[in-house]
DNA sequence: CTGAAAGCGCTTACAG
DNA sequence: CTGAAAGCGCTTACAG
């Protein structure tokens, strides 16, 4: 009744109360932030709002402990890309934050990598050997914070070839330059064998071995096909414009809440989302 | 003492007891997150932790109202990119959050339009004025929720064209599309006096102003000229490598966190950082 | 079913 | 300078 006079109840002392919190926290990996982690922060975001929790990110930087997010806000769970090293797991426990859920942390633990990226790699591969590829070549990322989710991706060209019958993928690194980008399209092509198609980790590095395969006088997908991963806006407008593999994120996104929305009530995981959430987008690059 | 067995103090408690927080909140707009939104939280985060402030980002969804993160987080101030609308910015303060710095706003408030896109828009302008070009074209993007920001870089563009003694440049909008960009940049070129150069919005409707150009049979720089914003990866890879403006994010942020801290303590807002944060980065499109 | 009391875990002003 | 008490604004279990 008198509440018409602008009252709002304190989210504090509601917490403190309760013992429970309402937020979730995602800590956001030290690489650099794009259309990827911008998708999976929104579709996390939505899906947790449903079961009344609210997202809230933090952007995890190399000196800085993650741990000073807890002077500040007790999470209901923390979410992280990779595995929080031995000292902040325990003071995230001191902390009294019971919940942690990895995306891309090794498979021993359970309640880890929820993200299964081998699907992407192996799409990727198992498309390049159906257009008629045998020899193929892995766009490894240059940046070395991006290990955790290369790693996964690799790992499912690697598997996709060696099902197929393929040699496994020549691994090189491509950096976002045009002219690193040509020498590593040239090894790609040197001996009587050459790399014909290119798995690339994502997009960024399929359009630098683009630029590579065009300095070097090499038409795509006719004498070199590549292949992206991400679907970023990016890959429709490059030239030509890029086949690459799509994350359906709304989907992961909601088992990725789901998942924490039953651990916080004590139930089992749901059942992880099959190989449907991923598709190749077939352009003209591959 | 005994603390030595795994004590951490609640930040709960301590909250509602000192009635201060120490979290920042960086309301995310509703457009697509990516590379500059992501520089923005990382360079916010830490120069806020080095005044003992968390960051902490959340993502605005059209239809779920921003009071709805209230509930769970009282922030000490909160950052927002658009101005709130009045609904939300009364609940903002019924919930006792005095504090609300808008990246974007109107110049009308105070504490408002901290962030002066217009600048990246003058430095295209002029960097396309200063190398021989009369007939200027402004690539809009098609998404409509990024007015806010191509507003004030359309807005500069205009004015150095002013300044300069050229004709308003010709705003066309131009989608992520190999195709509709073809037919914007065919307007361009209509008539007796054609667009010569073309500032963008930003580097990826630079690179769809590329597609279509290429798909037209035009040159790049020879033909038309080129000139994005934000110094994006793909810049460097795009073909031809993009020249574009990039915009010290480091600095920017370090202004930000400087205005909240300062207004948290009741002092005056700092100096903003000149026109210097903004550099054009000269590659080979314009 | 309604209403007063206790308590969540700190901080802070005050008494010793 | 140290230590016990009050209180931040809610929720929740309990008495009426």
């Amino acid at each position: 009744a008198a509440a018409e006079l602008g009252y709002s109840p304190s989210a504090t002392a509601r917490a403190l109360s309760s013992g429970r919190s309402e937020v979730v926290l995602l800590l956001l990996p030290d690489w650099p932030i794009g259309t990827t982690v911008g998708r999976m922060l929104v579709g996390l975001s939505g899906a947790l709002a449903s079961s009344g929790l609210t997202l809230v990110a933090h952007p995890l930087v190399k000196d800085r402990p993650a741990s000073a997010v807890w002077r500040s806000i007790t999470p209901a769970a923390v979410i992280t890309f990779e595995d929080l090293d031995d000292v902040e797991t325990t003071k995230l426990r001191a902390a009294g934050i019971e919940l942690t859920v990895t995306l891309l942390g090794d498979r021993g633990r359970p309640g880890t990598a929820l993200i299964a990226e081998q699907r992407a790699g192996r799409l990727q591969a198992e498309h390049l050997a159906f257009t008629g590829h045998r020899r193929l070549g892995y766009a490894w990322p240059h940046d070395d914070r991006l290990l955790a989710f290369a790693e996964p991706r690799l790992e499912g060209a690697r598997q996709a070839c060696a099902e197929l019958g393929l040699a496994p993928p020549t691994v090189l690194t491509v950096p976002l330059d045009p002219d690193e980008a040509k020498y590593a399209v040239a090894r790609w092509r040197e001996g009587n064998d050459p790399v014909t198609g290119v798995c690339a980790y994502d997009d960024e590095v399929a359009m630098a071995v683009l630029a590579g395969a065009h300095r070097l006088g090499l038409k795509v997908p006719h004498d070199l096909a590549v292949i992206g991963v991400d679907d970023t806006p990016i890959a429709a407008i490059s030239r030509p414009p890029l086949t690459t593999v799509d994350t359906d994120t709304e989907a992961l996104a909601q088992f990725i809440a789901d998942t924490v929305v039953n651990q916080l009530a004590g139930q089992p995981t749901p059942r992880r989302p099959g190989s449907n959430i991923h598709s190749v987008i077939r352009r003209k690059s591959a």
